[in-house]
This record gives C-alpha cells, sequence and structure tokens, in this order.
RNA sequence: GCUGGUGUAGCUCAAUUGGUAGAGCAGCUGAUUUGUAAUCAGCAGGUCGCGGGUUCGAGUCCCAUCACCAGCUCCA
C-alpha cells in the first residue's frame, strides 16, 4: 500500500510539474496554446501549439522560470465550472475546447489555478508549486495531436521531476549509463556492425564479430528447432505480384514492399518479401495432405525485406532487411492448443537460455474493429480466432495485456515485448494464429472423415529476428557476451616477445579442442602489458604466461567475471571453458 | 513521412569577425622487455558527409541532398 501510495504521489507531482512547466511556457511564449501534459512513468510531458520550435536554450529559459515559479509559492487551487462556463473560460484554448465538448453530459469539469495560470483538469495536484524543486526538462520534439499522423504536429517538451533532488540525480546518473549500453552505439565500438550512407537507411553491415554472434546463435536455433520436430525450408526472396495478391499482401502491405519494376505499365511486377508466409505455405501445397501429415512444423533461417518510412530506422532494433527464424505450422483443430503451447515453450527455452526471458512481457494483440481497412476477414472469424488464443493464453496462464489494433492484418497475435535502453518497447518475438490465409491459398487436408478441411496455421518466431535480438543481447551484457557467444572468447598475452611462442601452443591445444575464438596478443610489449579497458571488459577470458608459467607448463588465468583465477595447467582450463560453453553459462 | 538536433583523421574533440585544417588516443617504424589504462622517439593519416551557390577567398554564410541521433506516427 505504501508503495503504491508513493508512486501516485510521484504521479501527482510529475503531473504538477507539467502544469508549472505549462505556465512557465505561457509566460515566455504568450500565443503559445495548450494540449496535454501528463505524467508518464519516466517523468511528465507537456504538448503545446506553437511556430516557435523549441531549442535547447528554450529549455534552460524554461527551467529557470520554472524556478521562480516554485519561488513564486503559488497556490494550486481546484475549481469546478458548470459546461458553459468552462467553455467560456477556455475559448482561447481551441484544444481545451475540443476536450470539453467530448467530456460526457453529465461529468464534473474541473480546472486547476496557480497564480495566473488555469488549465483545465481533473487532478489531482500538489498544494503549492514549492514542492516542485528537483526536475529537469530533458528534450523538445515534435508529436501529433492525439497521436494521429491526420492531425497537426504540436511541439512535445519532456522533463522528469522526482520528490528529492538526490533522486534525480540519481535518475539523471542512470540514464548516462543507460547510454553507455545502447546497442547502437557500442555495437558501433565493439565492431559488430557499422551503416554506410550510400548504402542506405536500415542496411547494416554485420562486420566479423556480429556476424560470428549471429552465426552462433542461428546454428544453435536450426538445431533446437529440428530436434522439436521442425522442418527446414528455403524459399525465395521475391516473388511475382501474383502470390501477393492471394495472400492480400499487395492490398494491405503494399507500401511496406520493395516492388521492383513499374506495377502500372510492367506486364510482370517482383517484389522482395516482406513475410515467409505466402512462400512457405507452398510447401504444404505441394501435394495434396491428410490429417497425418499434421501438424506440419516449416522453419526457415529467412530474410525479410519491408520498406519502412524513412524516419522509423533505428541501429540493428529496426532495419529494412533483417533475417528472422520464422515458422509456419499447420494442424488440426485438436492440435491447436498443445501445438501452441510448444511455440511458446521453444520460445521461453530460447529467451532464458539468453537470460532475456526475465525483461520481458507479453502483449495479446487483437484486430481495431473499428478499422476495418486494416484487416482481411468478418468480424466473425476475428471473433472465433481471437477466442481460440484467449482460451488457449489463459490456459497456459499467461499474464498479458491486451493491445488493441495491433493485431496482423491477417489474426491476432501473442507478442513478446521488451525495452531498449531507452525504455521504448519493441516486439522481440510473436506467436500468431491464423485461419484466414489458409483459405486464401486453399490449403486444405483430409480429415477421418474424409471430408476436406482448413488447417489452422501458427507463424511464430523463436528467438525473433537476429539482428535486434542481437541489439538487445549488446544492451543485456554491454558488449560482455556470455563465453559461448562472445565473438572473442579467449584472449592470450605474453609477458614478452619470448613467451610467443609457447602462446601459440596454447592456442593450438585450445582450437583443437573446439575453442576457436581466441586471439593472440602478439603486440602486448608494444602495449606495455597495457590493454584498453573495452577489451578487458569484453572479453571472458584472458590467459597470460611468462617465465613461470612456462617453466611449471601452466597459463594464469584471469576471468571477466571472477578475477584472478590463478595458475592452472592447459587441460584444466579446457575442461573448465568447454563446460562452460556447452552449457552455455550466462 | 513529421518535429528537432548532429556530420572535421579509426575514436574523442579544436580551428578568432569567412583568410587555405590541428591535438590527444588508436595506427605504422624504431628503441625499451616491464605481470595488465597509458615507456620514449619518429612517421603517416583529412576533396572538413556528398553536390551546388555567394565571395578575391568557404570547415565557417546560403540552398539542396545523404546519413546518424532523440521523439511522434508506423512496425518484427
Amino acid at each position: 500500500m505504501a508503495e503504491i501510495t508513493e508512486m501516485n504521489e510521484l504521479q501527482t507531482l510529475r503531473h504538477s510539474a507539467s502544469h508549472v512547466l505549462a505556465q512557465a511556457v505561457k509566460r515566455l511564449f504568450p500565443d503559445t496554446k495548450l494540449a496535454i501534459g501528463p505524467a508518464i512513468d519516466t517523468g511528465f510531458y507537456y504538448d503545446f501549439d506553437t511556430e516557435h520550435a523549441f531549442t535547447p536554450e528554450d529549455l534552460e529559459a524554461l527551467e529557470k522560470e520554472m524556478k521562480k515559479i516554485a519561488k513564486e509559492n503559488l497556490k494550486i487551487e481546484r475549481f469546478e465550472l458548470p459546461r458553459a462556463e468552462a467553455l467560456e473560460l477556455m475559448k482561447d484554448e481551441p484544444y481545451k475546447l475540443e476536450l470539453i465538448n467530448e467530456l460526457p453530459e453529465d461529468a464534473v469539469i474541473s480546472f486547476y489555478k496557480q497564480g495566473e495560470f488555469t488549465d483545465l483538469c481533473a487532478g489531482p495536484h500538489v498544494n503549492y508549486t514549492s514542492k516542485i524543486k528537483a526536475y529537469k526538462l530533458l528534450s523538445a520534439t515534435g508529436a501529433y495531436w492525439r497521436g494521429d499522423e491526420h492531425n497537426k504536429m504540436l511541439q512535445r517538451i519532456y522533463g522528469t521531476a522526482f520528490m528529492t533532488k538526490p533522486e534525480l540525480e540519481e535518475h539523471l546518473a542512470q540514464l548516462e549509463e543507460a547510454k553507455k549500453r545502447d546497442h547502437n552505439k557500442l555495437g558501433r565500438e565493439l565492431e559488430l556492425f557499422t551503416t554506410v550512407d550510400y548504402i542506405g537507411q536500415g542496411l547494416p553491415i554485420m562486420l566479423p564479430k556480429g556476424a560470428r554472434i549471429i552465426q552462433l546463435l542461428q546454428r544453435w536455433v536450426e538445431d533446437e528447432e529440428q530436434k522439436r520436430g521442425w522442418q527446414l525450408t528455403k524459399t525465395p526472396f521475391m516473388a511475382k505480384s501474383d502470390l501477393y495478391k492471394i495472400s492480400g499482401h499487395w492490398d494491405h502491405y503494399k507500401d511496406g514492399m520493395f516492388v521492383l519494376g513499374d506495377p502500372e505499365n510492367d506486364k510482370e511486377v517482383y517484389a522482395l518479401r516482406p513475410m515467409t508466409c505466402p512462400f512457405q505455405y507452398q510447401a504444404f501445397l505441394n501435394r495434396g495432405r491428410s490429417y497425418r501429415d499434421l501438424p506440419m512444423r516449416l522453419n526457415e533461417t529467412s530474410t525479410l525485406f519491408r520498406n519502412e518510412a524513412s524516419g522509423e530506422m533505428h541501429g540493428l532494433i529496426r532495419v529494412r532487411q533483417f533475417t528472422i527464424s520464422e515458422g509456419h505450422l499447420m494442424c488440426t483443430p485438436e492440435q491447436l492448443a498443445d501445438e501452441f503451447r510448444g511455440c511458446v515453450e521453444l520460445m521461453k527455452y530460447m529467451l532464458t537460455t539468453l537470460g532475456l526471458y526475465e525483461d520481458v512481457s507479453y502483449r495479446f494483440s487483437q484486430w481495431d474493429p473499428n478499422d476495418r481497412e486494416k484487416y482481411i476477414g468478418t468480424p466473425e472469424q476475428w471473433d472465433e480466432a481471437q477466442g481460440v488464443m484467449k482460451e488457449i493464453l489463459d490456459d497456459l496462464g499467461i499474464d498479458y495485456k491486451i493491445g488493441i489494433g495491433e493485431a496482423a492484418f491477417y489474426g491476432p497475435k501473442l507478442d513478446v515485448q521488451i525495452k531498449n535502453v531507452h525504455g521504448k518497447e519493441d516486439t522481440l518475438i510473436t506467436i500468431q494464429i491464423d485461419q484466414m490465409l489458409a483459405e486464401k491459398f486453399g490449403m486444405e487436408y483430409v480429415d477421418k472423415d474424409g471430408t476436406k478441411k482448413n488447417p489452422y496455421i501458427i507463424h511464430r518466431t523463436s528467438i525473433g529476428c537476429y539482428e535486434r535480438t542481437l541489439a538487445l543481447l549488446i544492451e543485456k551484457y554491454a558488449g560482455a557476451f556470455p563465453l559461448w557467444l562472445a565473438p572473442v572468447q579467449i584472449r592470450l598475452l605474453p609477458i614478452a616477445d619470448r613467451h610467443l611462442d609457447y602462446m601459440y601452443e596454447i592456442k593450438k591445444k585450445l582450437e583443437a579442442s573446439g575453442i576457436i575464438r581466441v586471439e593472440v596478443d602478439d603486440r602486448s610489449e608494444k602495449l606495455g602489458y597495457k590493454l584498453r579497458e573495452a577489451q578487458l571488459e569484453k572479453i571472458p577470458y584472458m590467459l597470460v604466461a611468462g617465465d613461470k608459467d612456462i617453466e611449471n607448463n601452466v597459463i594464469s588465468v584471469r576471468s571477466r567475471k571472477n578475477g584472478d583465477m590463478g595458475a592452472m595447467s592447459i587441460d584444466d582450463f579446457i575442461k573448465m571453458a568447454k563446460e562452460e560453453i556447452d552449457t552455455k553459462k550466462l
């Protein structure tokens, strides 16, 4: 209870801080019209309509003005007005008028007033502006009125506020720390990937170390899927528009596709694939199917192309070409629940092994019945698919939140969500139920009773797309990957040149044992044994050898995790390391 | 796509009011042989994101464009 009260107090304080910000904006930029200014998880924001775009200098000036308002110690008072008077009071604030007009007939219309500033607001608020003392304005950016891109873009100012200054300082320090883990910076520094301006947006180059990690993940995923009864397919990266017309992509997803050719004039137009579904279905359609063929589990390490809008790309998290562990599972209605559970278990196993499972949350993504344009199928079909999925999710005891309008155009999804270092949430993994595309593609099986039926299809990924998963792994481990994934597992450091030969021998022994991502530092004497911190921190093991070690036929082991582990024989080290690799220890 | 910001050596950053690009680290060469963040000396490294324009003269001003970053919208 105490925690909840504390949270509410903080939310109240932040909400009040947004009002103080709005008051400061009104003082310095009187022509500004007010939109809304709520508290959020990490602070608060306020949206303003003004021709003036706020600069970093403006933010400083506004902070000063906020300080002044706090000093004035204005009393924050609530009052209520009948609708007509409320509209009169807000007659110069078009956004507030819009909000008032949308309130239900019997709604109480309340305002909060502090000094010369009054805002339409349900509250609650702190009682005096002097309570707002630990705050910081963080950024100014654009945001659409009511989050709709068809509306006017307003100027949003983000800030944060805390009860005390030390708490604020700590939060700001955390933000700085988070930036150091940012995969987009760290991944480039560690030479995992890079981008090139003349290749284009959202088309990263995986450098040897990054490619290595993805290769390791991919081999692991494909093997694990095979163990669980999935069969690998390899299907084309592109197809004629005919295919996408059957699947519905041409009507519902064309803006997101790279189309090769001119649909107006060319006889035949191709498009790069944005999803694998319609390709992989052809494996099912290859011949007639009976219930004996089901469940049919098809997986593919599938490279996809999506023509994302230019402002959407972000490091490895949002790209235009990516490779996903994609799969489609055809089954009977009776098999659906068990097969869905199998997909969930595979996903859980993957994320648990990677250490990411503790960071994810579930979203049950449903269609938006008010936005029929976006979806194929009838309301009855959607009700059925979502009903089936809900039953399965509840039966599995999955704790989800519902996302209206987040479904795929052909069916509902269980999305596994994760936040990046900036707190922004993305879908890492998705498992979907689809009963519409089977019909569109004429996918049928002969059941026991001799009748033809459409199978249920589960679309799923097991580890997500490799680029995005790598991004989250970089941030999770701050670039210090577990031994089994580390692009450089072991670095060998001779004390002096005369110890180099010994090191190359050690390297051969390691390689013979299957530990192959090993580097000999043949310049350690030039570096004066002083290696960059980045190397020391990111590489799981450093093996050092000098005269004494060679004499005793041992190596001195320094572990990233356990520090100095003393001297041991190379065989003992190999045994220890292999155990760590084989168990995929985190 | 929209709002704002940023592009100078591999990295971090300099360059007066427009006057022809500089430092540290990294790299290379040599010396040093030292148990883990900084040994010494020397060398090399840049069409100042790309393209126009203004000007006697542009890294500095203007236009356009590409990329990167934060946010909005969209999405795996």
